[in-house]
DNA sequence: AACGTTATGTACGCTAGCGTGCCGACGAGT
DNA sequence: ACTCGTCGGCACGCTAGCGTACATAACGTT
């Protein structure tokens, strides 16, 4: 297994739902475009809507010490932004950033917490998306303090690969330095690195992935292990 | 308003329920005395009971590359071991060590589920505290990456006597140091510093805090921001 | 009082990564 | 074809923290 992703044609979360459950939330919800680079949520920002990424991700960023920002989870189409409002919170805990454009389906918050109510199926389903989205906070932090950033790296394109769905993604080692918490400089050099290994291809915003499997070896044992818990908790039938 | 930590005599998850809710709870569970260093749960292992720490707490860790470790959250009076039970899931995401030993209120995991059914009040309280560790697990892993061990050791402390309700810490360099994921030396050095600056004072595995206010501005931002989240999200009437 | 055990102080060279600044190269737009 | 803004390569000295090792100091036991 190299990828969480198997179904490529629609939001994990959603599938294998019982017929009742699927038409109630598609008679909430509507698909819309996420263009990259939008900022869905600033931090303690009420939650408008709830979005299930199709081909689009999100990323989730926290802020600190005002400047510095540091990536802690993603959601595509393996999982959802606004997952808080399942615990009955309607307040975003992270900042949200669109980083690959694409589709989702979108729900109004109130709806989505109404909709709750009545499905029960969906409701597990999405308890069980925080509890893994939990033990990946944890599993990040310890990732974050203890790998190199080579390795956080090869981690990073490999989880990015996964939801883009596309050996080639749009990424500048700028954006890359944010996201990773650290200088662009560094990436560059753990860029260098992947390049020479000849894993990755990149020039000027644009890297390909060459060689996922020796991608994998190089990256830290937290993808395989965050891979592995997804598959574990949320296995798509 | 210096802790999070104003009620010293009960579980703070615990007050203000409803009398019947209360009485449910308190029907289901009983006192069991934790003593220090104690494993409550390996990661992945299935949870038996549920701990509701009163004067004890407890230190969620994450295992990493099998030897490495790092604290991510902790329990004491103001919140909770068994969490993800309220998510219906009964694996335990994190290794749990008794920090601090005292007394804790305990329940039969299948009796909580049970109980939680009839509690709605309780039930939202627990789901708001889901959500304060969340949002604490991302504030951890940016503070871990970005902060310095000192900084880092002060909040630490900090954290450690809200829970342990007095200001006679019994604590080594070397758990300090694996606490924070560090070395030992870099926490000989960091308590070095603190104790030039007259916050705290130590001898062979004792820390008194001696000035909580100058420790509260050594510290990084994440004490207080984990405080106010707190006080925000449950607030103790 | 002597002993072993455990906790702390300190020192060594080393590495990853930082902050910064500069330069060249590419490419989109005029 | 030129220009300008963006992107990536690289180099500088610097800091935090590492791994390791060893010495001292406090305590608990006998």
């Amino acid at each position: 297994m190299t990828s969480i992703l198997n179904v490529p044609t629609a939001n994990q979360l959603l599938v294998e739902l019982p017929e009742v459950e699927r038409n109630a939330f598609m008679a909430a919800c509507n698909t819309v475009e996420l263009s990259f680079g939008k900022v869905l949520l600033q931090p303690t920002e009420t939650f408008t809507h709830v979005y299930f990424p199709i081909d689009s991700f999100i990323s989730l960023i926290v802020v600190i010490d005002t400047d510095k920002r540091l990536e802690v989870a993603m959601a595509g189409r393996e999982g959802m932004l606004g997952s808080s409002l399942v615990l009955g919170i309607d307040e975003a805990p992270l900042l949200a950033l669109v980083q690959g454009a694409g589709s989702a389906l979108r729900i109004d918050a109130g709806a989505f917490q109404q909709l709750l109510l009545s499905t029960p199926v969906l409701q597990q389903r999405l308890k069980r998306y925080i509890y893994v989205v939990m033990k990946q906070l944890a599993t990040s932090a310890a990732c974050n303090h203890f790998h190199r950033i080579e390795e956080r790296l090869a981690r990073w394109l490999l989880i990015t690969q996964d939801r883009a769905g596309t050996d080639q993604l749009n990424l500048t080692h700028e954006f890359l330095a944010m996201m990773l918490g650290v200088r662009r400089a560094g990436i560059t050099l753990a860029a260098i690195a992947l390049q020479a290994r000849g894993l990755i291809r990149y020039q000027r915003g644009t890297i390909t992935v060459l060689d996922r499997l020796g991608l994998i070896e190089a990256s830290c044992d937290c993808y395989s292990d965050d891979c592995a818990l997804y598959a574990k908790m949320l296995p798509v039938i």
